[in-house]
DNA sequence: CGGCGGTCATGTATTTATGTATAGCGGCGG
DNA sequence: CCGCCGCTATACATAAATACATGACCGCCG
């Protein structure tokens, strides 16, 4: 290791292995494909370790760059974290906001409230990373974060927007099937949705309705996405959102009155964003759109 | 933002930052001052914002360079912490090998090519089975083998080193007593040494030389390695690998001008294994010393 | 089996970035 | 006040990185 290598290397390297060829890095980058290999050579020749095994149809990387990826992943995260705060204070409202979600609300929940953002603001870019892992707001992964549970850290800026209701729903085919269950002792006969994995909310509902436990489930998935999916596939019963089923003629609220689990939810944003316009946009819009959406959970269908 | 900056640019910005001054940069990076005061110029046009006020006596950074600081902080500890797992894990080979190989060349070939290769990585476990029953590369019953013929598999890498020469060879013992024949057609009075089953390399020898069939066989046997002690003991005249006996005084090589058998010889490992470190080592060490050990066998007796 | 689309490697020309040399500015101390 | 030393800015020559063009290889498909 003589001198350290260039940072651009990193970036060349990072692409490589997300596309898998030199080729394919090279148009990401608007480079071409003789520099990206020279970068990778450079590179090579720095750590004194080879990265890629070359072949004719694209390179596969060894274990030492599976290794180094993590580190390229937190460098391009950072750089991009970089750009949008530096733009973030100039004072109009345009440029790029990353809002973090969950799969469910960033699927399900927040598009029409970002397009009503955007049609407001329409220099306004949205990057939505809708994911159940959650981003670190701290290092900037993300500027504004919809979050189920209360963040703890001191830096941010938090807002309660109230707690979403879920509840047991299905698809009106399944019930004129198997009949509608009048009581939650009723559950017992019916084909059940239910989860691969302990969530946070799982817990609280087995706290709430400690019978949940002794149900048999028909399906299972980890992903709530697929759970939400299979309700609406008339798989069998299971929970969501009623929020996300009211609008569906077809899925049916059961057991409203015996059974509710309230979801939390905070929105949240790092401190030292308070004072960029466009990040305050979007928080305000989030807050707002999802009282609203909360709101409207607790009407009465029409 | 038209392009994103050259990450490079945000080394040199840190550097400044932490300096003070373009010129003190430049020295710390190895660079020059014109060069670092481009790189700012450039980064400042990127994000649209001045980072530094200048001065006759150094450069003072403006809020925007402040907010961007952490940032930058970050990038270089992750591409230090890059660099150091880089080293760290460099050279890292451990862990098993598993090597498949005929009996012969796995008992009187391989032995000091591994004793080699673990000399080189002393953390490498080697897993050596030596037997003419071929295993299995695609259910992974071996990692690596050497083959004596070409393999057909497509998910193989497969690397050919050269033919093995094989011939007549007999112990000088017996020699003495028997008289050493000149021409093929002497052999027919000879204690010859012979296989109890058709392999392959025997049917390519009765291609080649039909005038073995009709030979009389003193001494039979299944295995290639009794064949060899075979030989070794004084039994008779049988056929082996020159190169195995060419370090043996006892032992001469008979007809070596008259015949001799070339035995193809690969080295093979699944294409899944080519970015194991530990399984490239032994790949690469096994075909180096199979290429030493052929060379060896076409040199002159010294 | 031959054309096609994809890949990587290599050699050459050109653009780009860098280094060198120099000029100008400001502070500091004799 | 002047000379010295640090800094930045500019102009020009040089070195380096890049693009371009080409060839070879592989898998695919009619």
């Amino acid at each position: 290791m003589t001198a350290e290598p260039s940072w651009d290397f990193y970036r060349s390297f990072l692409t490589v292995l997300r596309h898998g060829s030199l080729s394919a890095a090279a148009r990401e980058l608007g480079l071409t494909q003789p520099t990206i290999g020279r970068h990778i050579d450079a590179l090579e020749e720095a750590v004194g370790a080879e990265l890629f095994i070359r072949s004719s149809n694209g390179l596969l990387p060894t274990d030492m760059a599976l290794d180094l990826r993590p580190y390229a992943e937190t460098l391009a995260t950072t750089a991009a974290a970089l750009l949008r705060t530096a733009s973030s204070q100039r004072g109009k409202v345009e440029g790029t906001v990353r809002i973090s979600a969950s799969e469910v609300i960033g699927i399900e929940v927040l598009p029409p409230i970002i397009a009503d953002l955007q049609e407001a603001y329409p220099g306004l870019q949205v990057e939505l990373s809708a994911s159940d892992a959650l981003e670190d707001l701290m290092n900037r992964e993300a500027d504004i974060a919809v979050r189920m549970a209360e963040p703890r850290q001191d830096a941010l800026l938090v807002r309660r927007v109230g707690d979403i209701p879920l509840g047991f729903h299905a698809h009106r085919r399944y019930l004129e099937r198997h009949g509608t269950p009048q009581t939650m002792a009723e559950l017992a006969g019916h084909r059940l949705i239910g989860f691969d994995r302990q969530t946070a909310y799982i817990r609280m509902m087995l706290k709430l309705y400690p019978v949940a436990e002794q149900l048999a489930y028909a399906f299972r998935t980890s992903s709530h996405l697929a759970h939400y999916t299979a309700i609406r596939a008339g798989i069998g019963i299971g929970v969501c959102q009623t929020g996300l089923a009211r609008p569906n003629p077809d899925l049916v609220h059961i057991l409203a009155d015996e059974f509710e689990i309230p979801l939390g939810t905070w929105v949240v944003m790092h401190e030292s964003l308070k004072t960029s316009p466009r990040c305050r946009v979007a928080f305000d819009a989030l807050v707002n759109g999802l009282l609203n959406y909360i709101r409207s959970c607790r009407e009465t269908r029409v």
